[in-house]
Formats: structure tokens, sequence, C-alpha cells
DNA sequence: ACGTCACTTCGGCCGGCATCGAAGTGTCCC
DNA sequence: GGGACACTTCGATGCCGGCCGAAGTGACGT
């Protein structure tokens, strides 16, 4: 945590004298103004590379369409591609960039989707109970997680959400390597407001930890190219084992 | 911190069955895709509330333009309105709106601003040395505090942003009550990243807290109805007394 | 080599929306 | 009461941008 305040040479990002040239809001917000681009979007939330196709079929726009669509939001660097033989691969830029469109998601109103059938039915019911979220886990299951570890003190919210030192160990205790604070940038501990649930659930370097051991270990697996995520018996026995989480969120059948 | 979580009665705010109706990201950000209308909302992010006409003044658009977009802003929920005699005056609906733009703001790319004259520059200067951001304090003064605060560990960051036992109990030696945690939603401890530093400054409550103090005992005093901040000279040795800040933000003249 | 497939470019169509001026309503002050 | 002022409503205008289909390019598989 350097206190250098009289910034030293500039990076030469934008202008040599960088005097508050105000944010071009506007723009930003342009990209996400529109419902195809916003769908990408919300799609693209899951963390995962998406091929131009399949966000267009996602979408229900034309293929032409969804190549004017993601050339804007690679142009405006939300985006990043890859491109792998005939394909486009494109995911969010990075962690901050979920983050940002998590923030602007929890303060969006609601569409009222009609619920068209009973398939349609079962997987809202399931994305409700536990998906993932860009890097770390959502919906019910993350809610409760999140809520388990402020019981047991793994957390406290006190003065902002922050990981204890007992949370640090039972991280640890788990295998999962803390990482180092302070060598990144990001936040360790962050809530990102669940859309489902609207209550806070864990999210950050630390939740993105947690989530990653728990699909190591084969808690949660992803629902075929989904990012609905079922609890294992495994899943389930290791979370009751380590939080006492209550048991209606402990159900492993789809 | 109630563990709930098969969601009991249901407020009816949407639909009564309430399985994740997707957020209409799209629509939220058509409010802000508008460069008059992001221009009113960066504009009230000095968190007082302006008139209709003002606003208009500012954005440059005639009163009639500026009705009709005031008229959106505030049926999307984004300002709120008081009528007051043949005024009607618009502010910011609240502090998790403010900082949902501020959170955009920060990832937005600048627009580069030719400076227009002296003034211009001048006033530039001023507003990224100190200035108002909703109901804290930002600007290069914001986050030299922030550092400040951190390099005599009033703050700690390693797991999140927090306030430290040493913070709290500075805090109430400057006579600033501290909100009690778990009273309000609002997290104490937020971080708002500083469009000009490009460094994260204090926010939150907390933030707030110390602006409000900062603010009553005239260490700070408003440039006429601008969101520019003048460090007065009490205030400059308050701050030196307090916190140990680097002489080169403690500058005083406009 | 050929067909298939993923993606791109281009042109044209169309809807939505930001803008303004002019005219109207209510408020305040003299 | 009269005039100035803040704000609103309405209609007209014009532009920007999303959408598609058709045609083109390059990659992959047989």
């Amino acid at each position: 945590m350097p206190a250098e305040v009289t910034s030293g040479e500039n990076d030469p990002v934008t202008s040599p004298d960088s005097y508050a040239d105000s944010p071009d809001l506007a723009s930003l917000a342009a990209l996400l103004a529109d419902r195809t681009r916003a769908a990408f979007c919300l799609a693209l939330l899951d963390g995962r590379a998406w091929t131009a196709t399949e966000l267009a079929r996602m979408a229900g726009v034309a293929p032409s369409t969804a190549t004017s669509h993601l050339h804007q939001l690679v142009a405006g660097g939300l985006l990043v591609q890859e491109r792998r033989g005939r394909h486009r691969y494109v995911r969010l830029a990075g962690p901050d960039t979920a983050e940002m469109i998590e923030g602007l998601a929890a303060h969006a109103p609601r569409r009222p989707a009609p619920v068209r059938s009973l398939t349609d039915a079962r997987r809202r019911r399931d994305l409700a109970h536990a998906r993932t979220c860009y890097d770390h886990l959502a919906g019910a299951l993350g809610v409760a997680v999140t809520e388990a570890m402020t019981a047991r003190e793994f957390l406290a919210w006190d003065y902002g959400p922050a990981l204890t030192a007992s949370g640090a160990s039972w991280l640890r205790g788990l295998g999962i390597a803390d990482d180092r604070p302070g060598t990144s940038r990001r936040p360790h501990v962050r809530t990102c407001l669940d859309w489902t649930e609207r209550r806070p659930h864990l999210a950050g370097a630390v939740g993105a930890a947690l989530f990653r051991h728990a699909m190591d270990a084969s808690w949660l697996v992803r629902r075929g190219s989904t990012r609905i995520l079922t609890l294992t018996d495994e899943g389930r026995d290791a979370l009751r084992r380590h939080l006492p989480l209550p048991d209606e969120v402990l159900r492993t059948t789809g």
C-alpha cells in the first residue's frame, strides 16, 4: 500500500497532463443499453467463453447482428476475444468488468418473464438454487454459505465485509491457499447482490477461491453447458460438515 | 443476519412466485446512455439537489429537453424529485444509486475534453485536488486521507477494506459518532475509485461521517455552488495534526 | 477438392428517440 | 393584478442505430 501521493511519472495512458477528463459515462452505458448486448453480457457473466453463434442463438438474433454487437463490446473493452480456427470465442474482459455489470444488474428492474413450460419452471428453480456468478457461487446456496460463514464468524460485516482470522484459518484448513493480501489488486472479500435472493453473497478473490475449491473437489458440478450448478452427495456432506448449512438448501436432486 | 433461506412470505413487489426474473439491464443502462442524462447524473453525484433549469444550462439543452430527461430518470428510479414552489428539485435517489453510477463511471473511458481557458484549467486543477463525491471526499486530498489512514493502520485492506479497532477509536476521538454497525444496511467502509487519481478513496458510511465532520468543523468549504472544496487553514492544521498528510496536498489556496 | 460451417461485410429498411420551438400552466414578487 | 419566471406539453424534425438477408471469406472435415 504505497502512500505516494504526488503522483510521480504518470503512465501516458491518456493525456500527459491528466487533470480530470470527465468519464464518458454515456458511451459505456450505451454498450449495455441494448437488449441483445445486455443479454450477451448477462450470459457471459458465467465467466466462460462463448462463440458468436451460441450467443446469437441464445439472444434470438441473426449471426450478422451478433457480429456487429460483439464488435462494439470488444471495441468498448467489455469483452475480449480469442480466435481459434473458425470460431470466435468471447468472454468478459476480467473480474472488474464482471463486477461492474453485476453492480448494474443488481440495481436494474426485474423483467417479468412468463414461465413458458414445466422445463422452464424447473430450470428457473435450479438457477435460483445454485449457479455461477462469473467466478463464484450464487443463488440460494451461495447466500446460505455466506450467511453460515457469518454465523461462524468467518466473515465480519461490522466495518464492511471482511474475512476474520478464524475465517482465514478455516480456509487454510480446507486446503484453500489464501492469496496473500496485497499481492493482487483485487479486493479479497467482496459481496455481490444476489439476483434471486436479494441478499449479498460472497465474491471477490476469496469467493472465487472457495468456488474453485468446490469445483475441484466435485462438491458441485455444472449442468451441461449452462451456469446451473448441481450439488453432489460429497458436496452436501462437505457443506454439512464444514458449515452448518440448513437442510433446505442441501437438496442434491436437480 | 437471519439465515432464513427457504424464502418465507415474499413481498409482492413483483410476481408472487419470484424465481429469477432476469434483470432488465438494458433499460437501466439506456437511462445513462444519453449524453445529456449522463451529464445530469454526473452533476448530481455531488449529492445535492439541482433545479431543472440549472441542469439544462449545465448540459446545454433546452428546458423542455431537460424536462423530458428528468421524467425518465425519475420514472426509472435513479432520481427523486421534490417540488417547491415553481422549482423542481431533483437529486439522486440514494447512496446506492450514487455508488452504482460511480462504479460505472470508474470503468468508463475518459473523454478528452480540451482545456478552453485559464479559468478552466484552474477549475480542473482544483477539482482534481478536492471535491465532493456524493456524500464523501474525493480528489487527491480524499485519496491522501485514505492512504494516511492506512499508514496509521486505521484502515486495513488485507481482507477487503475495513476499519480497524484503532481506527474506530480515532474516529471517536474526533467526535465522530461511529454509526453502530448492523444498524443500517449500508456497508460502513466502502471504497470508491477516484476519477482523477485512479486510486481508491474512502466512501461508505464512515467516509460520509468523516466528510460531514470536516464540513461541520469548517476544515473544508464549498466553492460557490460547485462541488469543488477548498481546504481552510483550520483544515490544514487539523489534518496535519490528526493525520500526517504530506504537505503537497495541504495547499489551501484555490 | 468439395461441401459445410462459423463468421464477416454490405446495403437497405425501419423504429425509436433526442431535440427544439411555441404555446400553456402554475408560482412568485412587485 | 400584472409581469417575470420555472416548468410542462405537444408536435415536427431529423438522426442514430438495430435488424435482416444476401453475398463473401476462411477453416475444417471427408
